[in-house]
DNA sequence: TTTAAGTACCGTGAAAACACCGAACTTTGA
DNA sequence: TCAAAGTTCGGTGTTTTCACGGTACTTAAA
């Protein structure tokens, strides 16, 4: 028998995911919380899973973070990820992370299945969404590397910057938000604009929302 | 028998509701589909459904286009918004298209059975998701009204333009695309500061993104 | 210990964005 | 049918943004 837990904030879709599981032969779902925190705490005293159900968008802790937990304290328990996202970065960093598929929520039930067989037979499922993140990460420069992890290149000033952009503040009320001179700004944009491609503050403020660093 | 169809377009989040709905007494799920297109297609030549379980966001037709349509073609068929989005504009414009009542994604299921039983008996599920809004919305004013359901409040041309801002391009590129002098472009700027009180384009990208005019 | 890389900062000028004004015309509706 | 509201376009001037040049200092690596 299998054991399955399941992380994911929503109630009604991991109620329904249960359901369908609990049909399939050789699964049973032993565990449900709403994020990573959650998870670990539930499984104080209780046997690890053997196959752990993760979403990424989670309050409190993120599937990233959860992944990396698990890889690190619980290496036996393999990690599938079911995403919304069908975001490259995303892809990549869950799998640097740990994890061992990848799959959308909007996939049907009998990949669902195929999927969960295959990590438990073989430890891994191995999809078009990851096989092709795989081949570009394996074969990757410093450019492509960037354009797949661009947050990672980024230090802590840009990302603060960056969420400061999505604002109706001028560069200036961003210096004096940051306590730097701005010029210094000035700096960090026409830096941010090199490394991203992008030519217009606007460009930049898409670019933060689409990478997570301002709630929407 | 109280019959059901399921309108999303997260196939697994679709079979795992469908499972729970199975196991609910006098409740049959009989039909799925992936958007409100199919399934008006789906639906020709046989009987409609007593309830129809609705998500907002869905590629082709989307959930309040759909409520709309079930609203003047089968006013039999009671439809209940189950959606990822607590917003109070999405909330009252379901509302207004004949949405029945309204629900989390991350509801348990105890309260989707009552939400299920209560639709089916009352025609109604009003929980405090709704009750507020339905307050809101009767001791309306004008500001509040642009507030809840700014969308409704703008020209095709400004909804078109909104769209152009979340763009790398100049307002006098914006202007040669959508063939109008640069005068009027700024006009439709100033007009959007003015309505919406925003003092910048990034803000309106940002309004924009809020509001779905953009794929992100 | 020199080199390289990164960070904070400055100057200048052109381009774009923003604020506020009004005119001509069309559509709406009372 | 006449006033109100909306759309398109123009002028003028200020502020902000962007592009391109640079210096001084710190940290890390070779």
């Amino acid at each position: 028998m299998t054991t399955v837990a399941l992380v994911d904030d929503h109630e009604l879709l991991r109620s329904g995911l249960a359901a369908i599981i609990n049909t399939f032969d050789g699964y049973k779902v032993i565990m449900e919380a709403d994020n990573g925190k959650v998870f670990i705490t539930n499984l104080k005293g209780n046997a690890a899973p053997d196959i752990v159900l993760l979403d990424i968008t989670m309050p409190v802790m993120d599937g990233y973070e959860t992944a990396g937990w698990i890889k690190t304290n619980l290496p036996e328990t393999k990690v599938l990820v079911l995403s919304m996202l069908e975001n490259d970065g995303a892809i990549i960093r869950m799998l640097k992370n740990g994890a061992r598929g990848y799959i959308l929520k909007d996939s049907n039930p009998k990949i669902f299945r195929s999927a969960m067989n295959n990590i438990r037979d073989t430890g891994y499922f191995i999809n078009d969404l990851v096989s092709n993140k795989l081949m570009h990460y394996i074969n990757q420069d410093e450019s492509t590397e960037m354009q797949l992890l661009p947050l990672q290149h980024l230090s802590d000033n840009e990302i603060r910057f960056l969420k400061l952009i999505c604002t109706d503040k001028t560069y200036k009320e961003i210096a004096e938000d940051m306590h730097l001179s701005p010029r210094t700004i000035d700096t960090y944009r026409d830096n941010l604009f090199k490394k991203l491609q992008i030519r217009t503050r606007t460009g930049l403020a898409i670019f933060a929302i689409l990478n997570g660093l301002v709630e929407i």
